[in-house]
DNA sequence: GCGGCTGTATCGATCGTTCGTTCGTTCTGG
DNA sequence: CCAGAACGAACGAACGATCGATACAGCCGC
Protein backbone atom coordinates (compact mmCIF):
# COMPACT_ATOMS: atom_id res chain seq x y z
CA UNK A 1 0.00 0.00 0.00
CA UNK A 2 0.87 3.49 -0.25
CA UNK A 3 1.00 3.42 3.54
CA UNK A 4 4.58 1.81 2.85
CA UNK A 5 5.85 4.51 0.99
CA UNK A 6 4.62 7.37 2.68
CA UNK A 7 6.48 5.72 5.46
CA UNK A 8 9.79 5.24 3.97
CA UNK A 9 9.38 9.08 2.58
CA UNK A 10 8.54 9.97 5.84
CA UNK A 11 11.49 8.95 7.70
CA UNK A 12 14.42 9.68 4.74
CA UNK A 13 12.92 13.18 4.83
CA UNK A 14 13.69 12.93 8.45
CA UNK A 15 17.02 11.33 9.54
CA UNK A 16 18.36 9.96 6.12
CA UNK A 17 21.32 8.11 7.85
CA UNK A 18 20.76 5.65 10.92
CA UNK A 19 24.45 6.08 12.48
CA UNK A 20 26.86 3.21 13.50
CA UNK A 21 25.02 1.30 16.64
CA UNK A 22 22.90 2.69 19.51
CA UNK A 23 21.35 5.69 17.91
CA UNK A 24 17.65 5.70 19.74
CA UNK A 25 15.21 8.90 19.92
CA UNK A 26 14.82 8.97 15.85
CA UNK A 27 11.11 7.27 16.58
CA UNK A 28 11.11 8.72 19.38
CA UNK A 29 11.66 12.45 18.37
CA UNK A 30 9.11 11.72 15.57
CA UNK A 31 6.39 10.48 18.07
CA UNK A 32 6.62 13.46 20.42
CA UNK A 33 6.76 16.30 17.23
CA UNK A 34 3.21 14.55 15.80
CA UNK A 35 1.87 14.76 19.52
CA UNK A 36 3.03 18.27 20.01
CA UNK A 37 0.82 19.13 16.56
CA UNK A 38 -2.30 16.65 17.53
CA UNK A 39 -2.39 17.40 21.07
CA UNK A 40 -2.50 21.10 19.81
CA UNK A 41 -5.25 20.91 17.18
CA UNK A 42 -7.70 18.77 19.07
CA UNK A 43 -6.11 18.87 22.79
CA UNK A 44 -5.50 15.95 25.69
CA UNK A 45 -9.15 14.05 25.17
CA UNK A 46 -9.63 15.50 21.45
CA UNK A 47 -6.53 13.86 20.49
CA UNK A 48 -6.30 10.18 19.98
CA UNK A 49 -3.16 8.38 19.69
CA UNK A 50 -3.57 6.78 16.78
CA UNK A 51 -3.94 10.05 15.34
CA UNK A 52 -0.47 10.98 16.61
CA UNK A 53 1.06 7.79 15.08
CA UNK A 54 -0.46 8.08 11.93
CA UNK A 55 1.24 11.78 12.04
CA UNK A 56 4.51 10.43 12.52
CA UNK A 57 4.39 8.14 10.18
CA UNK A 58 4.52 5.09 12.47
CA UNK A 59 2.68 2.21 13.79
CA UNK A 60 0.16 2.36 17.11
CA UNK A 61 2.58 0.05 18.79
CA UNK A 62 5.28 1.65 17.83
CA UNK A 63 4.21 4.69 20.22
CA UNK A 64 3.85 1.93 23.17
CA UNK A 65 7.26 1.18 22.69
CA UNK A 66 8.55 4.36 23.02
CA UNK A 67 5.53 6.16 26.09
CA UNK A 68 3.77 4.11 28.19
CA UNK A 69 0.63 5.18 27.58
CA UNK A 70 -1.21 8.74 26.21
CA UNK A 71 -0.36 10.35 29.50
CA UNK A 72 3.16 9.87 29.99
CA UNK A 73 3.44 10.79 26.50
CA UNK A 74 1.51 14.02 27.11
CA UNK A 75 3.81 14.59 29.98
CA UNK A 76 6.96 14.14 28.69
CA UNK A 77 5.77 16.70 26.00
CA UNK A 78 5.32 19.75 28.58
CA UNK A 79 7.97 18.84 30.59
CA UNK A 80 10.40 19.00 27.99
CA UNK A 81 9.27 22.39 27.41
CA UNK A 82 8.86 23.21 31.51
CA UNK A 83 12.66 22.22 31.42
CA UNK A 84 13.59 24.64 28.81
CA UNK A 85 11.69 27.46 30.61
CA UNK A 86 13.25 26.74 33.72
CA UNK A 87 16.91 26.84 32.48
CA UNK A 88 16.27 29.90 30.73
CA UNK A 89 14.91 31.28 33.86
CA UNK A 90 17.86 30.72 36.17
CA UNK A 91 20.23 31.76 33.66
CA UNK A 92 18.05 35.59 33.29
CA UNK A 93 18.15 35.73 36.80
CA UNK A 94 21.34 35.01 37.74
CA UNK A 95 22.51 37.92 35.29
CA UNK A 96 19.80 39.93 36.78
CA UNK A 97 21.23 40.11 39.84
CA UNK A 98 19.42 41.63 43.28
CA UNK A 99 17.60 44.58 41.73
CA UNK A 100 13.91 43.98 42.16
CA UNK A 101 13.18 45.96 38.74
CA UNK A 102 15.69 43.92 36.67
CA UNK A 103 14.33 40.53 38.11
CA UNK A 104 10.65 41.59 37.28
CA UNK A 105 12.47 42.46 34.18
CA UNK A 106 14.22 39.33 33.66
CA UNK A 107 10.96 37.04 34.05
CA UNK A 108 8.92 38.82 31.91
CA UNK A 109 11.34 38.61 29.06
CA UNK A 110 12.16 35.10 29.96
CA UNK A 111 8.42 34.60 30.10
CA UNK A 112 6.90 36.07 27.09
CA UNK A 113 9.80 35.12 24.96
CA UNK A 114 9.28 31.29 26.21
CA UNK A 115 5.63 31.93 25.19
CA UNK A 116 6.97 32.78 21.75
CA UNK A 117 9.64 30.41 21.29
CA UNK A 118 7.58 27.37 22.87
CA UNK A 119 4.28 28.48 21.69
CA UNK A 120 2.14 25.34 21.17
CA UNK A 121 3.56 23.75 24.45
CA UNK A 122 2.91 26.91 25.87
CA UNK A 123 -0.54 26.72 24.95
CA UNK A 124 -0.67 22.92 25.94
CA UNK A 125 0.54 23.65 29.65
CA UNK A 126 -1.71 26.92 30.24
CA UNK A 127 -5.04 24.92 28.84
CA UNK A 128 -4.54 21.24 29.11
CA UNK A 129 -2.32 20.25 31.60
CA UNK A 130 -5.90 20.02 33.87
CA UNK A 131 -6.59 16.74 32.19
CA UNK A 132 -3.72 15.35 32.61
CA UNK A 133 -3.66 12.28 35.23
CA UNK A 134 -3.07 13.54 38.74
CA UNK A 135 -0.16 11.83 39.23
CA UNK A 136 1.72 13.44 36.28
CA UNK A 137 -0.29 16.73 36.32
CA UNK A 138 0.70 17.16 40.86
CA UNK A 139 4.84 17.85 39.88
CA UNK A 140 4.28 20.00 36.89
CA UNK A 141 1.83 22.67 38.98
CA UNK A 142 4.22 22.18 41.53
CA UNK A 143 7.07 23.49 39.94
CA UNK A 144 4.65 26.05 37.87
CA UNK A 145 3.38 27.48 41.40
CA UNK A 146 7.68 28.22 42.32
CA UNK A 147 7.60 30.58 38.73
CA UNK A 148 4.73 32.47 40.53
CA UNK A 149 6.77 32.82 43.97
CA UNK A 150 9.48 34.27 42.33
CA UNK A 151 7.31 37.12 40.37
CA UNK A 152 5.67 37.72 43.71
CA UNK A 153 9.28 37.69 45.52
CA UNK A 154 10.25 40.45 42.79
CA UNK A 155 7.32 42.56 43.65
CA UNK A 156 7.38 42.12 46.70
CA UNK A 157 11.15 43.13 46.66
CA UNK A 158 10.60 45.88 44.78
CA UNK A 159 7.71 47.54 46.91
CA UNK A 160 9.71 47.28 50.85
CA UNK A 161 12.65 49.01 48.31
CA UNK A 162 10.55 51.79 47.55
CA UNK A 163 11.03 50.92 43.89
CA UNK A 164 7.53 49.62 43.05
CA UNK A 165 4.26 51.63 44.55
CA UNK A 166 1.20 49.09 43.53
CA UNK A 167 -1.17 49.01 46.69
CA UNK A 168 -1.63 44.94 45.26
CA UNK A 169 0.98 43.11 44.89
CA UNK A 170 -0.88 39.95 44.14
CA UNK A 171 -3.23 41.67 41.90
CA UNK A 172 0.18 43.29 40.25
CA UNK A 173 1.29 39.78 39.80
CA UNK A 174 -1.40 37.85 38.81
CA UNK A 175 -2.02 40.72 36.00
CA UNK A 176 1.56 40.49 35.15
CA UNK A 177 1.44 36.70 34.30
CA UNK A 178 -1.87 36.87 32.62
CA UNK A 179 -0.78 39.21 29.99
CA UNK A 180 2.83 37.44 29.68
CA UNK A 181 0.77 34.14 28.97
CA UNK A 182 -1.63 35.27 27.13
CA UNK A 183 1.07 36.01 24.43
CA UNK A 184 0.73 32.18 23.33
CA UNK A 185 -2.45 32.93 22.52
CA UNK A 186 -2.53 36.06 19.74
CA UNK A 187 1.68 35.69 18.50
CA UNK A 188 1.55 35.55 14.73
CA UNK A 189 4.89 33.81 14.33
CA UNK A 190 4.59 34.95 10.61
CA UNK A 191 4.35 38.54 11.53
CA UNK A 192 7.78 41.13 11.70
CA UNK A 193 6.61 41.73 15.23
CA UNK A 194 10.50 40.98 16.77
CA UNK A 195 10.87 38.68 19.88
CA UNK A 196 12.95 41.33 21.48
CA UNK A 197 10.71 44.53 20.88
CA UNK A 198 7.49 42.35 22.24
CA UNK A 199 9.52 41.78 25.61
CA UNK A 200 10.63 45.24 25.80
CA UNK A 201 7.07 46.35 25.63
CA UNK A 202 5.99 43.74 28.00
CA UNK A 203 8.55 44.85 30.57
CA UNK A 204 6.77 48.26 30.11
CA UNK A 205 3.51 47.54 30.44
CA UNK A 206 4.94 45.37 34.08
CA UNK A 207 6.71 47.88 35.06
CA UNK A 208 3.04 50.06 34.84
CA UNK A 209 1.35 47.35 37.08
CA UNK A 210 3.69 47.47 39.96
CA UNK A 211 3.67 51.10 40.15
CA UNK A 212 7.35 51.68 39.16
CA UNK A 213 8.63 54.57 38.68
CA UNK A 214 5.54 56.30 40.55
CA UNK A 215 5.15 59.50 42.51
CA UNK A 216 4.45 57.87 46.13
CA UNK A 217 0.96 59.06 45.59
CA UNK A 218 -1.86 56.25 43.95
CA UNK B 1 -33.23 2.23 42.52
CA UNK B 2 -31.99 4.99 44.45
CA UNK B 3 -31.57 6.55 40.99
CA UNK B 4 -35.63 7.17 41.29
CA UNK B 5 -35.32 9.29 44.35
CA UNK B 6 -32.20 10.53 43.63
CA UNK B 7 -34.66 12.13 40.17
CA UNK B 8 -37.77 13.16 42.22
CA UNK B 9 -35.35 15.04 45.06
CA UNK B 10 -33.22 16.91 42.31
CA UNK B 11 -36.68 17.75 40.36
CA UNK B 12 -38.32 19.07 43.39
CA UNK B 13 -35.18 20.70 44.68
CA UNK B 14 -35.20 22.76 41.19
CA UNK B 15 -39.00 23.51 40.30
CA UNK B 16 -41.75 21.83 42.57
CA UNK B 17 -44.57 23.03 40.47
CA UNK B 18 -44.98 22.14 37.34
CA UNK B 19 -47.02 24.63 35.80
CA UNK B 20 -50.16 24.10 34.13
CA UNK B 21 -49.36 23.07 30.08
CA UNK B 22 -46.73 23.44 27.78
CA UNK B 23 -44.31 24.53 30.26
CA UNK B 24 -40.73 23.35 28.87
CA UNK B 25 -37.80 23.92 30.27
CA UNK B 26 -37.66 22.05 33.74
CA UNK B 27 -35.73 19.40 32.32
CA UNK B 28 -34.18 21.11 30.27
CA UNK B 29 -32.50 23.45 32.75
CA UNK B 30 -31.75 20.26 34.70
CA UNK B 31 -29.67 18.93 31.78
CA UNK B 32 -28.04 22.40 30.98
CA UNK B 33 -26.88 22.55 35.11
CA UNK B 34 -25.07 19.13 34.68
CA UNK B 35 -23.53 19.68 31.46
CA UNK B 36 -21.78 23.13 33.06
CA UNK B 37 -20.26 21.07 35.79
CA UNK B 38 -19.32 18.61 33.53
CA UNK B 39 -17.91 19.92 31.11
CA UNK B 40 -16.36 22.35 33.28
CA UNK B 41 -14.65 19.27 34.89
CA UNK B 42 -13.77 17.51 32.11
CA UNK B 43 -13.47 19.68 28.92
CA UNK B 44 -14.79 19.38 25.52
CA UNK B 45 -14.22 16.24 24.17
CA UNK B 46 -13.54 14.59 27.69
CA UNK B 47 -16.78 14.88 28.81
CA UNK B 48 -19.44 12.18 28.00
CA UNK B 49 -23.52 12.62 27.56
CA UNK B 50 -23.93 9.77 29.50
CA UNK B 51 -22.35 11.58 31.91
CA UNK B 52 -24.06 14.99 31.43
CA UNK B 53 -27.38 13.18 31.71
CA UNK B 54 -26.80 10.76 34.58
CA UNK B 55 -25.52 14.04 36.73
CA UNK B 56 -29.09 15.49 35.70
CA UNK B 57 -30.76 12.56 36.95
CA UNK B 58 -32.00 11.92 33.73
CA UNK B 59 -31.94 9.35 30.47
CA UNK B 60 -29.60 9.90 27.36
CA UNK B 61 -32.81 10.21 25.37
CA UNK B 62 -33.98 13.43 27.33
CA UNK B 63 -30.83 15.28 26.50
CA UNK B 64 -31.91 14.03 23.26
CA UNK B 65 -35.07 15.30 23.24
CA UNK B 66 -34.03 19.05 24.57
CA UNK B 67 -31.00 19.37 22.27
CA UNK B 68 -30.01 17.77 18.80
CA UNK B 69 -26.65 16.69 19.94
CA UNK B 70 -23.31 17.52 22.31
CA UNK B 71 -22.35 20.24 20.07
CA UNK B 72 -25.61 22.16 20.42
CA UNK B 73 -25.85 21.64 23.94
CA UNK B 74 -22.20 23.04 24.48
CA UNK B 75 -23.43 25.88 22.31
CA UNK B 76 -26.30 26.24 24.51
CA UNK B 77 -24.53 27.01 26.73
CA UNK B 78 -22.38 29.44 26.22
CA UNK B 79 -24.69 31.16 24.31
CA UNK B 80 -26.56 31.69 27.08
CA UNK B 81 -24.25 33.55 29.30
CA UNK B 82 -22.15 35.35 26.64
CA UNK B 83 -26.08 36.73 26.30
CA UNK B 84 -25.76 37.75 29.89
CA UNK B 85 -22.19 39.50 29.17
CA UNK B 86 -23.71 41.54 26.23
CA UNK B 87 -26.43 42.45 28.27
CA UNK B 88 -24.70 43.83 31.04
CA UNK B 89 -21.83 45.35 28.57
CA UNK B 90 -24.64 47.20 26.66
CA UNK B 91 -26.36 48.43 29.74
CA UNK B 92 -22.72 49.94 31.70
CA UNK B 93 -21.64 51.58 28.03
CA UNK B 94 -25.10 53.80 28.05
CA UNK B 95 -24.29 54.92 31.71
CA UNK B 96 -20.85 55.58 31.02
CA UNK B 97 -21.66 57.88 28.26
CA UNK B 98 -18.76 59.17 25.94
CA UNK B 99 -16.18 59.55 28.35
CA UNK B 100 -13.34 57.38 27.36
CA UNK B 101 -11.89 56.79 30.43
CA UNK B 102 -15.50 56.22 31.92
CA UNK B 103 -15.68 53.80 29.28
CA UNK B 104 -12.88 51.53 29.49
CA UNK B 105 -13.50 51.51 33.13
CA UNK B 106 -17.07 50.30 32.45
CA UNK B 107 -15.59 47.71 30.03
CA UNK B 108 -13.35 45.79 32.57
CA UNK B 109 -15.41 46.05 35.43
CA UNK B 110 -18.50 44.67 33.53
CA UNK B 111 -16.12 42.17 32.15
CA UNK B 112 -14.38 41.46 35.73
CA UNK B 113 -17.74 41.05 37.15
CA UNK B 114 -18.91 38.72 34.54
CA UNK B 115 -15.75 36.66 35.15
CA UNK B 116 -17.02 36.47 38.25
CA UNK B 117 -20.44 35.83 38.49
CA UNK B 118 -20.30 33.38 35.48
CA UNK B 119 -16.67 31.47 36.07
CA UNK B 120 -17.50 28.44 34.99
CA UNK B 121 -19.08 29.34 31.49
CA UNK B 122 -16.41 32.08 31.34
CA UNK B 123 -13.47 29.07 31.39
CA UNK B 124 -15.49 27.29 28.88
CA UNK B 125 -15.77 30.24 26.52
CA UNK B 126 -12.06 30.87 26.90
CA UNK B 127 -10.79 27.27 26.55
CA UNK B 128 -13.42 25.12 25.04
CA UNK B 129 -14.71 27.17 22.91
CA UNK B 130 -11.81 26.03 20.05
CA UNK B 131 -13.29 22.63 20.38
CA UNK B 132 -16.38 22.99 19.61
CA UNK B 133 -17.98 22.62 15.78
CA UNK B 134 -16.85 25.91 13.47
CA UNK B 135 -20.96 25.98 12.62
CA UNK B 136 -21.34 26.52 16.15
CA UNK B 137 -18.18 28.25 17.14
CA UNK B 138 -17.80 30.99 13.96
CA UNK B 139 -20.53 33.39 15.01
CA UNK B 140 -19.50 33.01 18.80
CA UNK B 141 -16.08 34.18 17.83
CA UNK B 142 -17.57 36.83 15.99
CA UNK B 143 -19.79 38.01 18.91
CA UNK B 144 -16.50 38.18 21.31
CA UNK B 145 -14.21 39.74 18.23
CA UNK B 146 -16.81 42.76 18.77
CA UNK B 147 -15.79 42.99 22.88
CA UNK B 148 -12.18 43.34 21.88
CA UNK B 149 -13.58 46.19 19.54
CA UNK B 150 -15.55 48.14 22.20
CA UNK B 151 -11.97 47.66 24.37
CA UNK B 152 -9.89 48.86 21.55
CA UNK B 153 -11.67 51.96 20.50
CA UNK B 154 -12.18 53.18 24.28
CA UNK B 155 -8.33 52.58 24.37
CA UNK B 156 -8.05 54.47 21.06
CA UNK B 157 -10.60 57.61 22.15
CA UNK B 158 -8.77 57.95 25.25
CA UNK B 159 -5.21 57.91 22.78
CA UNK B 160 -6.88 60.22 20.61
CA UNK B 161 -8.21 62.98 23.25
CA UNK B 162 -4.54 62.83 25.23
CA UNK B 163 -5.98 61.34 28.64
CA UNK B 164 -3.75 57.81 27.96
CA UNK B 165 -0.28 58.24 27.18
CA UNK B 166 0.36 54.25 26.16
CA UNK B 167 2.38 53.93 23.00
CA UNK B 168 1.39 50.55 21.79
CA UNK B 169 -2.51 50.96 22.32
CA UNK B 170 -2.99 47.09 20.63
CA UNK B 171 -0.46 45.29 23.20
CA UNK B 172 -2.40 48.00 26.10
CA UNK B 173 -5.53 46.09 24.94
CA UNK B 174 -4.79 42.59 25.45
CA UNK B 175 -2.66 42.75 28.25
CA UNK B 176 -6.01 44.81 29.88
CA UNK B 177 -8.68 41.91 28.52
CA UNK B 178 -6.10 39.18 29.60
CA UNK B 179 -5.91 40.21 33.08
CA UNK B 180 -9.88 40.08 33.33
CA UNK B 181 -10.13 37.00 31.31
CA UNK B 182 -7.64 35.53 33.79
CA UNK B 183 -9.88 36.59 36.98
CA UNK B 184 -12.25 33.49 35.95
CA UNK B 185 -9.05 30.88 36.87
CA UNK B 186 -7.91 32.16 39.98
CA UNK B 187 -11.14 33.94 41.70
CA UNK B 188 -12.15 31.90 44.96
CA UNK B 189 -16.20 32.19 45.97
CA UNK B 190 -15.67 31.38 48.91
CA UNK B 191 -13.12 33.64 49.81
CA UNK B 192 -13.66 37.03 51.08
CA UNK B 193 -12.57 39.38 48.16
CA UNK B 194 -15.83 41.03 47.04
CA UNK B 195 -16.71 41.49 43.46
CA UNK B 196 -17.10 45.62 43.94
CA UNK B 197 -13.27 45.86 45.84
CA UNK B 198 -11.57 43.14 42.95
CA UNK B 199 -13.24 45.27 40.10
CA UNK B 200 -12.15 48.35 41.09
CA UNK B 201 -8.65 47.23 41.57
CA UNK B 202 -8.74 45.80 37.87
CA UNK B 203 -9.75 49.20 36.77
CA UNK B 204 -6.97 51.05 38.34
CA UNK B 205 -4.60 48.55 36.69
CA UNK B 206 -6.24 48.72 33.51
CA UNK B 207 -5.83 53.23 33.72
CA UNK B 208 -1.99 51.94 34.47
CA UNK B 209 -2.13 49.78 31.58
CA UNK B 210 -3.19 52.20 29.23
CA UNK B 211 -1.17 54.84 31.14
CA UNK B 212 -4.56 57.14 32.40
CA UNK B 213 -3.37 60.30 34.12
CA UNK B 214 0.26 60.31 33.13
CA UNK B 215 2.91 62.92 32.59
CA UNK B 216 3.19 63.36 28.68
CA UNK B 217 6.44 61.71 28.98
CA UNK B 218 6.68 57.55 28.70
C1' DG C 1 -56.39 9.40 23.99
C1' DC C 2 -53.06 12.36 22.63
C1' DG C 3 -48.89 14.54 22.90
C1' DG C 4 -44.97 15.87 25.75
C1' DC C 5 -41.66 13.32 27.89
C1' DT C 6 -38.76 9.31 29.47
C1' DG C 7 -36.67 4.72 29.44
C1' DT C 8 -34.39 0.55 27.26
C1' DA C 9 -31.95 -1.34 23.78
C1' DT C 10 -28.89 -0.98 20.32
C1' DC C 11 -26.22 0.82 16.36
C1' DG C 12 -21.56 1.48 14.18
C1' DA C 13 -17.44 3.90 15.13
C1' DT C 14 -13.64 4.89 17.76
C1' DC C 15 -11.19 4.85 21.96
C1' DG C 16 -6.68 3.37 24.76
C1' DT C 17 -4.27 -0.58 25.33
C1' DT C 18 -2.22 -5.24 24.71
C1' DC C 19 -0.60 -9.18 22.22
C1' DG C 20 2.27 -12.01 19.32
C1' DT C 21 5.35 -11.61 15.66
C1' DT C 22 9.01 -10.05 12.58
C1' DC C 23 13.30 -7.99 11.01
C1' DG C 24 17.85 -6.43 11.55
C1' DT C 25 21.71 -5.71 14.51
C1' DT C 26 24.80 -6.87 18.37
C1' DC C 27 26.87 -9.77 21.61
C1' DT C 28 28.88 -14.20 22.92
C1' DG C 29 30.77 -18.88 23.27
C1' DG C 30 33.06 -22.67 21.14
C1' DC D 1 35.38 -17.11 12.55
C1' DC D 2 30.98 -17.99 12.87
C1' DA D 3 26.52 -20.05 14.63
C1' DG D 4 23.02 -18.61 17.44
C1' DA D 5 21.13 -16.38 21.49
C1' DA D 6 19.72 -11.82 22.85
C1' DC D 7 18.12 -7.36 21.93
C1' DG D 8 16.13 -2.94 19.98
C1' DA D 9 12.69 -1.41 17.03
C1' DA D 10 8.63 -1.72 14.77
C1' DC D 11 4.57 -4.02 12.75
C1' DG D 12 -0.61 -5.61 12.10
C1' DA D 13 -4.41 -7.46 14.50
C1' DA D 14 -7.30 -7.60 17.99
C1' DC D 15 -9.26 -6.73 22.77
C1' DG D 16 -12.97 -4.76 25.77
C1' DA D 17 -14.86 -0.42 26.77
C1' DT D 18 -17.02 3.64 25.65
C1' DC D 19 -18.32 7.08 22.43
C1' DG D 20 -22.33 9.96 20.02
C1' DA D 21 -26.45 8.96 18.07
C1' DT D 22 -30.89 6.51 16.91
C1' DA D 23 -35.13 3.66 17.14
C1' DC D 24 -39.04 2.66 19.43
C1' DA D 25 -42.16 1.43 22.95
C1' DG D 26 -44.28 3.01 27.29
C1' DC D 27 -45.76 6.42 30.85
C1' DC D 28 -48.76 10.22 32.60
C1' DG D 29 -51.24 14.57 33.00
C1' DC D 30 -54.33 17.21 30.45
Amino acid sequence: MDATRGKVAGKSAKAADNGPSGLRGNGRDAIMDAARDVFAERGYFGASIRDIAKRADMSLSALYYYYSGKAELFHALIEDSLDDYFRHCEKELAQAGDDPAARLAALVTVTVDYRVRRRVESLLTLQELRYLEPEYRNPIIERRHAVSGLFQKAIDDGLAGGVFRTRHPDDARRAVMAMCNAVAQWYDPSGDLGTAQLCDRYVRLAFALVGHGEAPAR
